[in-house]
DNA sequence: CTGGGTGCAAAGTGTTTGCAATTTG
DNA sequence: CAAATTGCAAACACTTTGCACCCAG
């Protein structure tokens, strides 16, 4: 019998592809759609067949080196597991953005979570408003 | 002048639907996909059509009656609001959800917005993490 | 060589929209 | 009666799968 959810054995090739889509991430801060990828792959001349760029980051995710999440779009986002984080500030009438950061926020995160039982924590946080010029 | 983003004005006229959908959503304390609540009525004998069902809950959602997150799934899941503003722990594994909220996180909210000359200040935070029973 | 990898196109999902018939106020 | 609402079917957007070809090991 095999291990539910456990990959009897992942070869994982090396291939321009992966490599493209691995180097990508590597740049990467924020959470990006699998289809905002593919976009810059293609822009960058890297081309990526769309497909591809989906079960490449699907086998990533598997193996534990990126994190998904599903974004109010209904789109799934990509991001490099814990990679020092911040969150964002935005402007709801000119889109200005501000990164911003604080033990604070994390800390309680953590803290709730671990109240409630729940581990391997992570979280996200958009806070929105008015800016000053705005 | 309009406000942004603001239906000039919602007529809501009371229909065998709607008093439908509200009434499933006032038994329901946990998140539901529309497609679940379009199941529990038509099971219930209350046949609403699916299409009504996601207009309904949109509607309420915007009415601020109704909260609404993405399930890993892909799917909208949708609740009556608890009083008052919180926020989400979900599990990853699961998709258990749990309610928590907590002064921290606004007041810094707000006060990183505030540093930052930012006004009418909201938010939106959500802590992923696996569950004790995961 | 050979099996994993790639990518096009087609199939699947969940959700939204066009529009005629129906219902509420 | 007029306007809002319903619901079917078709349209949509994102993601997955079938399958023939290709390339890394």
């Amino acid at each position: 019998m095999d291990q539910p959810g456990t990959t009897p054995a992942a070869p994982q090739r090396r291939t321009r592809q992966r490599a493209a889509v691995d180097q990508i991430l590597t740049h990467l801060e924020e959470f990006r759609t699998a289809q905002q990828i593919h976009d810059v792959l293609r822009r960058q001349g890297d081309s990526v067949g769309l497909t591809t760029v989906y079960r490449t980051l699907q086998a990533m995710v598997e193996s534990g080196q990126l994190d998904a999440l599903r974004t109010d779009d209904g789109e799934t986002a990509y991001r490099r597991c814990s990679s020092g984080h911040h969150h964002h500030l935005v402007c709801r009438s000119c889109g200005r953005t501000v990164e911003v950061s604080g033990p604070a926020v994390e800390r309680w995160a953590s803290a709730v979570a671990d109240e409630h039982g729940f581990r391997d924590v992570s979280h996200d946080l958009e806070i929105f408003g008015t800016c000053g010029s705005c």
